[in-house]
DNA sequence: TTGGGTGATGGAACTGGTTTCATTTCTGTT
DNA sequence: AACAGAAATGAAACCAGTTCCATCACCCAA
């Protein structure tokens, strides 16, 4: 095996094809105003050299790197939920011939802005065209991504600042609609007493709560949830909703929960309670993450489309770059309802 | 706010502070040869310009782009599993200054060698100094990655052929010991007739067969497997085992399964069949996925450490970079058994 | 046959850094 | 005060491409 290759470049190329520099440019780049002989004659030189051109140089003159950098606000995050995402990214960019480069913050909410920490390729000029942030996003980070001047989007549904929001590009979904159809969805089938579980503490359960108890309310019922704040992974606050729940002798036949893995520990306390799903309570996810598929019953739940959040968060950064400045837009996708069998009919005609 | 804040070059930098670009450039790379009274100028210059070196630039001399390229040879499979290897692998990128670009291979086995697609990123000199490949490796895909002459390690537990083998770097861990260990523990916990399930097409899964019919024989005791080519998804090979265990009115008392998501299968059609685990059936899963912990009962499973292989393969990648060539190593990693509640103790003593 | 227009071509200048090298400046000795 | 040796410095060359521009060959019409 050959130690190393000894990369040839255009001049190589020019000198063993006797033309030019430029001419051998000029082929490399589509070969506009080049006779096809001498094409020809430059491309089998190429060949025979296993000539590749080196990307570094060519991104200085295009003042493009054609890179761009898909930032997790936080190493925890890196679940199926921002992988899927990373996947509608990646598959976008590769389709526009953009590249991803995978990075990550580590910061929390009171670090000073300046001080937060941030991987070189961001600190140096050149290396990436434009910034997709996903994960937590505090009033810090936010000022230190703007302080970048380097153009951006966020993934929308955990900004956890109201400070700059409308300064910037971002993608989200209707968490509102979301669980506004799936309540509207129990109540069809004859629910009438649904508990809403989840953190309220966080904006994106504040939102569904808020779509949930519209939604209630628009049917002339009464919401209620169970939202308190607690420092707990989402299944056991989940299990803790549930066991609450259960103490309470509630009448309730049906759980809007927050997420899936909410809806997880849910099922899972009902489950070892004896509490039948669906016979005895409906229950209803958000996400639609891989194991609702897998739940027994299956899990019906709001599905979040999250590749199509990555390939619009691609294209919304990449019409930044090409007209860069004001104004911020707002992509809001919609949700959809996926209906399996965790919900029971309580309708007796029909 | 300002259109673009114009970049400002090296030689901007070195005429207002009225010294050669040369200087600055020393003053750039840790200043050696620069009087502090000079190098004082320059920065203080530097800083009213905001200027930022431009990073391709210095890579073409540098012949280095900080580079390396996190490629996974199947969309599909960037679930939580490869998340995690890729999450150890930025970790350990970013304390060592290295930058992961994330790429995807779309193949199957049978697309000619020289016609898989690749990223543009891996067929231009200077984009990455080398690559970490994940994901399924066939015959094919290998000779299309050593044609790049790029220096890469893989992942090793899912490389599909033999032929190359032990002709580049692998990290992977040890499937064989795995399994022997979970299969002796539960001899240790008094069961006898144990079944193996998992579709031995997969060499990852023969060689956790091969772990568990080791330990069979070793305490001769006779290994039993469900382990036919079936071409379905994990879970759902996990459901036709568990029913035609079932139906075979077998003696069993405890299934190994080839991993979590089999395990899941499994369960769930035990489930469903009124067959208690661990009290009828112990059973044992294999990768540690974070659903494991969430089961009913929380899974007993053999953890794969996944951000230490991720983290291997980064820091192996990185010593091929400084002194390159043959020999190759192959890095195996320990796995670990952790016990949960999936498995029942059936010694009366003790 | 000559002239104008077009397409092809080579080469110089450029991009934004680093590195080398020759020259200048400083320091310490006799 | 003279001088060697080391440190500091500016300028030019370089890296691997692109772009611009002047030149040249060629074709067709007048």
């Amino acid at each position: 095996m050959k130690p190393v290759p000894s990369p040839k470049t255009i001049r190589d190329v020019a000198r063993q094809a006797g033309v030019g520099v430029g001419t051998v440019s000029r082929v490399l780049n589509g070969g506009v105003n080049v006779s096809p002989k001498t094409r020809n004659r430059v491309l089998a030189v190429m060949r025979r050299l296993d000539f590749r051109p080196h990307a570094q140089a060519r991104r200085i003159l295009r003042r493009r790197s054609g890179m761009v950098c898909f930032l997790l606000s936080n190493r925890a995050f890196m679940h199926s939920f921002h992988a899927r995402i990373l996947q509608g990214v990646e598959n976008c960019a590769s389709a526009l011939k953009q590249h991803v480069i995978y990075a990550v913050a580590q910061y929390d909410p009171t670090t000073p802005s300046s001080q937060i920490p941030l991987p070189p390729i961001l600190q140096e000029r050149g290396w990436v065209d434009g910034l997709i942030v996903a994960g937590f996003v505090y009033a810090n980070f936010l000022r230190r991504i703007q302080g970048l001047h380097i153009p951006f989007v966020a993934l929308g549904n955990n900004v956890l600042t109201t400070d700059g929001v409308g300064n910037f590009d971002l993608v989200s979904f209707d968490e509102f609609r979301g669980t506004a159809e799936a309540t509207q969805y129990l109540i069809d089938q004859g629910h009438r007493e649904i508990v809403f579980v989840g953190d309220t503490f966080f904006p994106w359960f504040r939102e569904r709560y808020r779509g949930y108890a519209a939604t209630m309310r628009l049917n002339k019922l009464v919401p209620a949830g169970l939202t308190a704040r607690r420092k707990a992974a989402f299944p056991e606050y989940g299990e803790w909703a549930a066991a609450r729940l259960l103490a309470s002798e509630t009448r309730a036949t049906a759980v809007m929960a927050g997420n899936d893995e909410i809806a997880y520990g849910i099922w899972r306390a009902f489950l070892r309670s004896g509490v039948s799903v669906p016979d005895r309570m409906s229950l209803i996810g958000f996400d639609d993450r891989e194991e609702a598929r897998l739940m027994d019953p299956p899990l019906t739940t709001v599905r979040v489309h999250k590749e199509e959040i990555g390939d619009a968060l691609m294209r919304l950064l990449l019409e930044k770059l090409h007209h860069a400045g004001p104004p911020y837009t707002r992509r809001i996708l919609s949700t959809e309802l996926v209906i399996r069998e965790s919900v029971k009919s309580l309708r007796n005609s029909n």
